[in-house]
DNA sequence: TTTGCTAATTATCTTTTGTTAATCCTTGAG
DNA sequence: CTCAAGGATTAACAAAAGATAATTAGCAAA
């Protein structure tokens, strides 16, 4: 039976992709599913495997000296996840990546899509794509602390990312604004306090 | 006469490159020099040119909505210029880029360099290195604002950047770190009575 | 329903930062 | 040498954030 969900999340990877590409993606491609509090890379992990959120959350966090679980980033569905030191940097996980729902993801190996995508250069264009738009969006949050303060930075979070905020727990938004859950707790009761 | 700083300066700008490589890049580039105060791109541009710096520094800043400037960052020697609103996201240039000091830089076009580059498969690998140091810095940046308070901030900034602290003015830093001139000004004083 | 766990909020206090303005320093032009 | 201008520091105060602990709220398992 096809698949029609996995079709469709290859489709929103990125801009013009025709059905030919998608075919071609989709059959390399595999499907995996993990539980909540399942990893799909742990610090240390040299792994080379790209995933595809269908449903789910991932979050990637670190260890600070103190012990303490600090959150970087959190990805959705039609996002990819991916090994970034292991296939940017060529280094091992600096990050621990979570799911903090139960997952389903369509997945390959970095570098068969690379045999894949030399195979078809029109995919390449596509994957410039993406890599342009992780680009920007690490710009846009670099200019995110250097012009806002903390309650700027949390009301263009919710701009920003309206489906999340049902979704993840507010200590780990706050470690990703750069403050502690404390602080966030106090923005937002000033907020609700404004808006009346 | 042959310009051995401009061969030089080709020579470091990525990892790999051959004699040959050098002299394709170098027949292809020009030479530039600006005054202090002088702009490589005004907000708005959608200049497509890559400057090469080899002597003097670059900052970006954006004007804030109080009307003040916001340095974001300053390059130096050896590291590469480009309006990356126009090259990567096809956009005006949201930051201005100004000269710091007087300037001597390496130019070449952006498009033209491509078409040298899909002449010369093997600078392409060298522009996906430049890509994912830029990518990698970002990350960084982002971490840094994620992990580390004010003063950590500073003195990895110090650690990351020994060449500019003398050159580059302490406000210029402050809105890089992203806090005020005034608390970097005492954070300097609260570093300096603990060192003694 | 009760219990137990975790997140969120609140309280209290300390520390740091932002804001504004004054003062000090450095430097370059005349 | 003097003066003007801009950057850095300091002062003083208000506002916000960090740290720690206590309390409350929500929720799932027993």
């Amino acid at each position: 039976m096809i698949d029609f969900s996995k079709i469709k999340s290859i489709y929103k990877l990125g801009r013009n992709l025709d059905l030919g590409d998608v075919q071609v993606l989709f059959s390399a491609a595999g499907k995996k599913s993990f539980d909540q509090g399942d990893y799909l890379f742990r610090q240390g992990s040299k792994s080379r495997m790209v995933y595809l959120i269908t449903k789910g959350l991932v979050r990637t966090f670190k260890i600070n000296e103190r012990g303490e679980e600090i959150s970087i980033k959190v990805f959705s569905e039609h996002q990819i996840v991916a090994n970034i030191h292991a296939l940017m940097f060529d280094q091992e996980s600096e990050y621990n990546y979570e799911c903090m729902e139960a997952v389903s993801a369509i997945c390959i190996d970095y570098d068969q899509l690379q045999q894949i995508i030399d195979k078809h250069p029109k995919l390449e264009k596509n994957r410039k794509y993406i890599l342009q738009r992780l680009l920007k969006e690490s710009f846009k949050r670099v200019e995110s602390f250097v012009l806002l303060n903390p309650e700027e930075r949390y009301l263009k979070f919710i701009e920003d990312n309206p489906g999340l905020m049902n979704r993840v727990p507010n200590k780990y938004i706050a470690n990703m604004l750069g403050i502690t859950p404390v602080s966030l707790s106090r923005i937002r009761k000033r907020i609700a306090e404004k808006k009346r």
